[in-house]
DNA sequence: AATAATAGTTATATTTGCCAACTATTTTAT
DNA sequence: ATAAAATAGTTGGCAAATATAACTATTATT
């Protein structure tokens, strides 16, 4: 048997995962010259959404709220973002891109236009459009099922406590 | 500002990665049955595969090849695999399911076509196929572009072995 | 006032990702 | 035929990601 198969039959979230890895691998060596090399999607993501909280953060982009703290912090400690108490409703700390964070952030969001740019280019306009619509139904109806519920953490980890607490006492 | 933006801009790259974790979790939620909680993507692909090397799993799944050690050495544990020396080549491993393994996998491979069959099912056959020829033209394209060589060490190893050795010598 | 929910934090354990260096084997070049 | 290069797989180590439980502080609900 031959080491590489063509197209081996995968499902979709694989083949989701795999895009992904070709992606990141192509983005990082882009990017190489910046003095960051890692957290490209969050400041992407920051750039325009500045000053939201870090929820939202988790939210869009599907990260656990206990990695986004060490993340945050990191991102502070190289100077990039501040973290801001929310006055009107102190639990929330807003995330604002620094000066120097701005301007290392606009390379960023160039690299990743430049990548998506180039791979969609012998793509025509229609089939663009329908590959990003069923990108969306694909997500919106995954969130639909039941799931190991890892990044939206709202109401279940309340229950969780709730169960816990009555067990331990 | 909200904490759920309903769709925010982003990479192809990323919403490819965010496509993966959310179907992830959900099919880790409905093989909470099975005795194995990861893998999965790897005995769907030996589903098909049956006997392949280590290698042709890396590439077809863009998994490193140090990485892949470690899973097949986890997989032979539980009693999923064998791994057998090719008589013919005797560098290569053939990776082989047991009758356990076929049979737990047989649940897996189903558990990934359930899933695909929902998410796709209010979606067009036409914008099917549209959506997976987009999305093999992007990881085709992605790959014959510069990357962090990380999954597809072919060549590269040898280049880089070369450099190392002349300069510690 | 009590209870629940939300935003964020800490601590810990496990797993993964990545790199350099290595063995064994086979292929290619001279 | 021999030397050099390439391939398949392995090992060890470190940095990072992931997952879980328990926690504080604050706000919303009853």
């Amino acid at each position: 048997m031959s080491t590489t198969t063509n197209y081996a039959k995968l499902s979709v979230g694989t083949k989701a995962l795999i895009l992904s890895k070709l992606y990141y691998s192509v983005l990082s060596k882009s990017l190489e010259s910046l003095d960051i090399e890692r957290y490209y999607s969050i400041l992407f993501f920051l750039n325009d959404n500045n000053g939201c909280n870090q929820q939202c953060i988790c939210n869009n982009l599907a990260i656990d709220k206990t990695a986004m703290v060490k993340v945050i912090d990191y991102l502070i400690k190289v100077g990039f973002v501040d973290r801001n108490v929310n006055p009107d409703d102190r639990r929330e700390h807003f995330i604002v891109l620094t000066k120097k964070g701005l301007k290392q952030t606009g390379e960023i969001v160039k690299a990743f236009e430049d990548i998506d740019r180039e791979i969609f280019s012998l793509i025509s306009k229609e089939e663009q459009v329908i590959f990003n619509k069923v990108m969306c139904q694909l997500s919106s109806k995954l969130k639909e099922l039941p799931a190991n519920d890892l990044f939206f953490n709202y109401k279940q980890t309340a229950k969780k406590r709730k169960k816990v607490t009555a067990s331990k006492v």
